[in-house]
RNA sequence: GGCCCCAUGGUCAAGUGGUUAAGACACCGCCCUUUCAAGGCGGCGACACGGGUUCGAUCCCCGUUGGGGCCA
């Protein structure tokens, strides 16, 4: 075998969380910075929490992300199945093969008595852990739970004494003692396998040699070692990374609000600034001030021993902050092509619409590019250049259009704009000033109410060219509006 | 409850046995400007606490506290 394989293995209970796809980042990273692979495996065990869709929506986000995988399910590979649900044979052919060789024994235990046993310890005050009682059954006690029909589970035996240390790639020794670990069930009386078999026996078959995951699984790492040892299976390396955390420092849930990568998919957030913004993440490139990384610089600088061992609470600030700056820095056809779906969701215009007025499409872009935040701000901040302002800024109202002599201004400016011979911004901007030097006021008199009347808004992009994207009918139109507005107003 | 992990500003985060303890976001101020944003300049702000080790600890060790996780 010889070369890196690395997995990422969501359960699919839902949706990718940053959490994931930063983990599902960090085992891509590392595979293409070896030139090994990234394999996908989709922990599907658990009947019970298994949500439809939830895999298909992951691997949509994933892609999206540009985590492309080189084994797993859709596109196959080698070690295929890569689904738990359809490996069940297999994890059940091991377990009897331990159960043959003394390793692991049938456990007869109802869920009630493990219940009463694990409610006796809490009382106690002691630790909730199996006792092992059915390890030493005799003959006749297990003659008799069979003839009772008692369900039985595979439970392997752990090993009484010592240590099971994990020489973990970034946090380095952690030693458990081996009498910590109670005996603990591999194949459940329903015939799944429970989670930390599953796992073992996958990245064994699947050839795994590096298992980078989450850091809340340093602790079953121990357990997962005594079934590398007893399956006689070559031991993987482990890196176990920082956790994500939410702004309150509590593990990542859906109470959270947004924090899918779905969710910010769908609210205008580029996969390049989440992918960069989540590496940055308990990750950091050799040059700790660069910040802005392509996926390929990332592969290029990635390694794990600058991967830091605090958990981390992810920003939506500065997400937001670099996805500007990702939308600022992008090629307006490209802008024009990302931002379509949310002018269309917004209710603006159609896809058909915005090509056949491309030209003007562009032009509107770029008067907002470098002040939007995410596509969902940007398709919004531009319904002005789509339809009239349905009402005006309250505050901008008493600021800009209940000065005395308002409207008489804003008269004039019609006037001068009727008479430009050709509409370009510079032609705009030209009338304005000369039309405030005549009026003896600050050009801002006639720009501000102007704004106002033209988007409904007290802030933009610059008045002129708003004016130029919008055209001359259409801004005589509005101004003349504003006018009647203003009018009704005393 | 037991075990494990972690601890530099509000957040991310660099860093070293001796440093003025980087940088980014956020926040505040100034500049630019027709507004907003962007940009520029500047500011606020941190080594959790207590013991050691050491000539000297943010850095090494122990403990405490706090946070997180696993076991079910």
């Amino acid at each position: 075998m010889g070369e890196l394989r690395v997995r990422f293995a969501p359960s699919p209970t839902g949706y990718l969380h940053i959490g994931g796809a930063r983990t599902a980042l960090f085992n891509y990273l590392f595979a293409k910075h070896s030139g090994g692979k990234f394999v996908l495996r989709v922990e599907d065990t658990d009947v019970e929490r298994t949500i439809e869709d939830s895999a298909e929506k992951m691997m949509e986000s994933l892609k999206w992300l540009g985590l492309t995988w080189d084994e797993g399910p859709v596109v196959g590979g080698p070690a295929a199945p890569y689904q738990q649900s359809q490996r069940r044979e297999l994890y059940r052919k091991y377990a009897l093969a331990l159960m043959d060789k003394g390793l692991a024994y049938k456990c007869y235990c109802t869920p009630e008595e493990l219940e009463a046993e694990r409610e006796q310890a809490r009382l106690a005050k002691k630790a909730p852990r199996y006792s092992g009682r059915c390890r030493e059954l005799t003959e006749e006690q297990i003659q008799k739970f069979e003839a009772e029909g008692r369900k039985w589970a595979i439970r392997f035996g752990t090993p009484d004494g010592g240590y099971t240390v994990v020489n973990d790639l970034i946090r380095g020794e952690v030693s458990f003692a081996n009498e910590e670990i109670a005996d603990f069930i591999i194949l459940k009386s329903d015939g799944l396998p429970t989670y930390n078999f599953a796992c073992v026996i996958d990245d064994w078959l699947m050839g795994i040699t590096h298992v980078i995951r989450a850091d809340e699984h340093l602790s079953n790492t121990p357990r997962q070692m005594m079934l590398y040892r007893a399956l006689m299976a070559p031991m993987p390396k482990f890196a176990h990374v920082p956790m994500i955390l939410a702004p309150d420092r509590s593990k990542l849930s859906k109470r959270h609000g947004a924090q899918t990568v779905e969710e910010f998919r769908d609210k205008g957030y580029l996969p390049e600034a989440i992918v960069n913004y989540i590496a940055l993440l308990g990750w950091t490139p050799p040059d700790a001030t660069q910040e802005f990384m392509s996926l390929e610089e990332m592969i290029d600088l990635f390694d794990l021993s600058r991967v830091s061992s605090t958990a981390a609470v992810y920003d939506i600030k500065k997400l937001t902050w670099m996805n500007g700056q990702y939308i600022k820095a992008l090629d307006p056809e490209d802008l024009i092509e990302r931002v379509t779906p949310f002018i269309e969701a917004a209710g603006l215009a159609t896809r058909e619409r915005l090509e056949e007025r491309k030209d003007w499409f562009r032009q509107a872009i770029i008067t907002m590019q470098e002040r939007a935040k995410t596509l969902e701000e940007l398709a919004e901040s531009m319904a002005f250049y789509f339809r009239p302002p349905d009402s005006y800024d309250e505050e901008g109202v008493r600021k800009h259009f209940t000065k005395p002599g308002v409207a008489g201004l804003l008269g004039k400016c019609v006037e001068v704009l009727s008479s430009i011979p050709e509409w370009t911004i510079e032609a705009c901007d030209r009338a304005y000033t000369e039309l405030a030097q005549r009026e003896g006021v600050g050009r801002g008199k006639l720009i501000h109410p102007t704004r106002l009347a033209l988007s409904g808004k007290t802030f933009g992009p610059g008045l002129f060219d708003i004016m130029y994207v919008l055209g001359r009918d259409e801004t005589i139109s509005r101004l003349n509006d504003a006018i009647k507005f203003i009018e009704t107003l005393q």
